[in-house]
DNA sequence: TTATTATTTAAGCATTTGCTTAAATAATAA
DNA sequence: TTATTATTTAAGCAAATGCTTAAATAATAA
């Protein structure tokens, strides 16, 4: 790969560099978990399924499936990856499996969803 | 696929069904754009080069190479795709291209940086 | 018990992603 | 001009992603 150990331009600033990745050090966890729950939601499915259960509180797979137009065991699997992640839980009754969204975990996602319904007001 | 036209269950709330359906038709625009910015953000390079330039204001694909410790290619690869998204855009001074936030474009990022920093704060 | 329903899990496969290396631009310096 | 530097672009490839179909669980109903 033969990477470069530092920037080698006349104009490099090198305490800017020290500071950048003292920054990214300092805040690596929070950015790895803020990073994984961007990934999740940055599939359009999920994003659905999220913002669907933010508007309506908990969904079932069967829900979700018919919703948007996709096999159950599409919706399941994209599901899974969210619980694994604490995104969401489950509440079972009868056969069914109803999600809903992990309060606690779903700091990141309130903002992106309080800009959608601030978009939404607008437009 | 043999896909189910409808929700079977029982307990299924036709009329949650049509709502869940309205609320995606009318947001489809605005979830279709941030799910595109959110799938950018979900990669831990992408975001870590967002989080930079919101701190920073502007940095070159020499920087990045050297704080992130990755190839200049594989930076100016990533960089691209935000550029072609209009998260970013560049100022070229000489040889160098320094790279800055579109400050329209981040409106999701904002929320997602403020937490960031919020919980910064916090830790 | 057997059948049906809701869901998950697993295996397979095509597409996408993110790196690598090498070559191409673009600007400055000699 | 030629050389050097900063960056981008392109081709190739391994790994990850997201679907499919089929099989396995789990709960209810007959």
């Amino acid at each position: 790969m033969a990477l470069e150990l530092s920037c080698t331009r006349a104009e490099a600033d090198q305490k800017q560099l020290m500071r950048c990745r003292n920054t990214l050090n300092t805040s690596s966890e929070l950015i790895n978990s803020v990073g994984k729950v961007l990934a999740l939601a940055g599939n359009e499915t999920r994003l659905k399924i999220l913002f669907l259960l933010n508007e309506e509180g908990e969904l079932c797979p069967c829900d979700f499936s018919d919703i948007l137009q996709m096999s159950v065991p599409a919706i399941s699997q994209h599901i899974r990856k969210m619980k694994d992640a604490g995104l969401i839980s489950s509440r079972r009754d009868g056969q069914t499996l109803y999600y809903s969204l992990v309060k606690d975990s779903s700091e990141v996602l309130e903002g992106i969803f309080g800009r959608l319904k601030e978009n939404k007001k607008v437009a």
